[in-house]
DNA sequence: CAATTATTACGACTAAATTCGTAATTTAGA
DNA sequence: TCTAAATTACGAATTTAGTCGTAATAATTG
């Protein structure tokens, strides 16, 4: 039976997509050139390798792009917040059974800092409510 | 350069992987037929996939193998708890900036029961000392 | 306008993940 | 023992991810 695309969950960005996405909400749209060179401050990737990325990303609508001009500039089609719900939704279903706070106590652990310790409990109080 | 065998890091389970390690740290050791026999409750996966990604496994040292029967015995290599910090520490590199009191923002929302809230402020609690 | 440069398009290639069929092997039962 | 059943071994086929070279196209500039 054919799928509506229209209801179609969206894709699950892979690592390299998800590095693009980091630079794309840092950055905000950029152009190809732009993505490739912040992306090259860390790793040593080819330009075309970005470009193949991020049309791949266009196709699977991760990405919005704008062909105005010659060099396309390319945007993140969902938000940060947004993208990190479904991710960490996503690994609570397939790995922690479905439970949140099995997740938060697996997320805490020595190398937490006071202040983001202090940033959870700051969380939880504004719940209360 | 050669790499130390000894020092490399557990690789990360695919999504098969984990479904399968799932099953093991229910159910603890047990066979090919086994596994297979449970996750087809959920799923229709052939007898044959379930022994080539278990094999896959023990060779990536996901899964630890008893041979000494006909039908080899598997378990998880690694615990559950071990597994879900690995994964929860990738995430939260790869989408979260390294904070851990984003993810557990992001995790935290309109879903989570309220004993859930319960359970990690317990958790929060506990660190006071 | 011609030549150089920048950018996108296209396709190929490798590696990993997933699937499973078939062969070989071992065990158990008649 | 010999046949049937169960299990592992092997490898092929498919899909996705990731990589990049080269061709085509568009823009720039001398």
């Amino acid at each position: 039976m054919a799928r509506d695309k229209s209801v179609v969950k969206p894709t699950k960005p892979t690592e390299a997509e998800l590095t693009l996405l980091n630079i794309l909400w840092q950055m905000g749209p950029a152009t190809v050139r732009q993505i490739h060179d912040t992306v090259s401050v860390t790793q040593k990737t080819g330009y075309t390798t970005v470009l193949k990325i991020l049309q791949i990303m266009h196709e699977k609508a991760l990405v919005i792009r704008d062909e105005t001009n010659r060099a396309h500039v390319y945007a993140a089609a969902d938000s940060e917040t947004h993208t990190q719900s479904s991710l960490i939704k996503d690994l609570i279903s397939k790995a922690f059974g479905g439970s949140t706070s099995k997740l938060v106590m697996r997320a805490i652990d020595e190398s937490t800092s006071a202040e983001e310790i202090d940033d959870i409990r700051q969380l939880l109080n504004s719940l209360e409510k």
